[in-house]
This record gives C-alpha cells, structure tokens and sequence, in this order.
DNA sequence: CAAAATTAGATAGTGTACAATTTAATAGAG
DNA sequence: CTCTATTAAATTGTACACTATCTAATTTTG
C-alpha cells in the first residue's frame, strides 16, 4: 500500500512539459477573464464570437466556428445562447435553407463600447507587455501553422 | 439585412490577441494528443493524471488536482474514470476518513511504458525544438506565476 | 468538551469541446 | 430527370471545467 513511484528518474514530468504549460496558463487566462467579462454576461468563447460579429456581421454558424477554430457542434449552441441572452439572432437563408446566418442585436452591438477596455484591463491581469505578447503570438502561430500544414500533407 | 460594422478600425481583433493564441493553440495540441494516446485509451487529462502517479502514487484527489491545476470537483470524476478503465483505485483513508488516496494498479503502473515516447512524438507533431519549448515553458510560467501572485496579494 | 470553522470529497447545473450520426438541401454524373 | 456525393446544420453521447452546494469528518476556539 506505499508510495511505489514507477518513475523514479522523472522521466515524465508534468512541469516540464510545454503541452501542460500552454493547458494550465489558458485555463488560468480564461479564469481571469470571468471578472472582466463579468459587465457583459458572457463567456470567453462568447466574447470572441462577437469579437468576430463585430467585425463582420451575418455570418454563418460555420465562419463562426471556423474564425474560433472551433467544432461546428461547439459553435451552434454557443451561438443559441448568445441569442438567448439577445444579443444575436440567426435567420435561415432563403436561398439555401439549410444556411443560417447570425446577426447581431442593437444590444450585441451596444456590448462593443463595453468592450474596448477588455485587452487592456487582461494586459495587465496577466503581466504581460505589448512587446512580449506580440512575441509569443508569433511563436504560438507558427506552432499553430506547423500542425495545420502537417494535417494537411497527411490528408492530401 | 446588410452586414453592417460595429468595429470598423478593428480594434478587437481575434487573431492578434495573444489570449486567444493560446486558447486555440492548446486545443490544437489536445488534438493531437488523441492519436498518440489512443493505445493508452485515455484523454489528455487523464494522461496528466497518470504522470503525476508514475512520479509519487497514492495522492489524495485534492494533491492531483492542485498538480494539474484544475479544480477537485473536475478531480473527482477524472480519477473515477481511471478507475472504471482499471488504471487507478481509489482507498479512503483509515485515520481521516474525508481523505481518498489515489493508487495505480498493475496495469496502471505498466502503461508508463508505453507512454514514454509520447513528448518526443509531440514534439514532432507540433514542431518544436526542445530549446524553443524550454523557453516558450518559461514564459508561460512566469505569466501563471504572476497571475498567482496577483491572486494572493487580492485575497490577502 | 461543545459550537463554529475548516477541510475533503461528491453532486448538480451550465458551458464548452469534439466525434459520430442524422437530416436537409444542393450539385453533379449518367 | 434520377441517383449519388457533398455540404450545412442539428443532434447525440462522452468528457472536461468550473461554480455552487451538500455531506461528513476534523480541527479550532471559547
């Protein structure tokens, strides 16, 4: 019943590993954006849905997913519940049925000047510069980059 | 009907936010942890679990859920799937009986095996060299670490 | 020692995530 | 024009992730 340890030499070490840090620092950011997302009742992938309504309105439901890089199953009742909460409201296309296009709401775009001060206020709840933060998105995209062209050779 | 736009200077702009970065980024490696999981027949949280009792076994629920730090409630169900898969069993504690020590069994122990090879095969999946990701790890780090200590200095 | 506070784990409810399947509509091939 | 393949969305099922709440056990305090 002791404390056998199967790897002695540490091997596999959870706080080494670069997978768990980026796992762990998400999940921590997303923790910290509750408070500041707090004002607009939404959550953080509801917040970058209509980051990117605001940017370009009427999307379908896949674009959404697809700007997220999301599944089109997570994207669906994400979208439901920001209707829910009035701030968008889909519309089926006439042309093809079986599109459907969300529009943001006066209220979801109201929600746009709340928003202006979100980045700023994260900037500093996370301590991280301008600087450095431009820098690790670099890093993260090509990491980003380097998985979707291997997906790619592997399928075509 | 017309796309009309709420952010025209495109102040919020998803793909230079560095949270969503890693927000999409560590999604993108859980799925790549999928097929190199697949002969351990465990979930990327559950494989976290495992390297944390292959280094010390029979952890109480709390001590794995501070390691991966997520919550005891999300603890509680990761190790009763363990358990179903027969990889863990759960013991409480004769002196304290709130406390549920963490065992790996038999089979538990032999998969550390099989799971030795997984960072280096990640490492090619994702495309990083070992010196970029022990640096890209210090960052991330320092990030969580400042997030901490500006949750201590809240609370306190 | 007894009441209050704390701690450990479990449970309920909401919201992602994603694979797999279903349904509906469109486009293409014969 | 019909059969087939493809596409878009919804649905189903499993697994996180976290907040809030609950129960039980232990520790602290007066």
């Amino acid at each position: 019943m002791d404390a056998s340890v199967t790897d002695p030499e540490g091997r596999l070490r959870i706080e080494e590993q670069l997978c768990f840090a980026l796992y762990s620092t998400s999940r921590a950011i997303t923790r910290e954006y509750v408070t500041l997302l707090e004002p607009l009742g939404v959550t953080y992938p509801q917040y970058l849905a209509l980051m990117v309504l605001w940017r370009r309105d009427g999307l379908m439901v896949q674009e959404i997913a697809a700007s997220l890089e999301i599944d089109q199953a997570t994207a669906t009742p994400l979208v439901q519940r920001l209707e829910k909460l009035g701030y968008v409201h889909r519309q089926r296309s006439r042309e093809d049925e079986r599109k459907v296009f969300v529009f943001l709401t006066e209220r979801g775009k109201g929600l746009f000047a709340s928003a202006l001060g979100i980045p700023e206020a994260l900037g500093c709840a996370i301590g991280v510069t301008e600087e450095k933060a431009a820098r690790l998105l670099a890093e993260l995209n090509t990491i980003k980059a380097f998985i979707a062209e291997r997906k790619q050779s592997e399928d075509g």
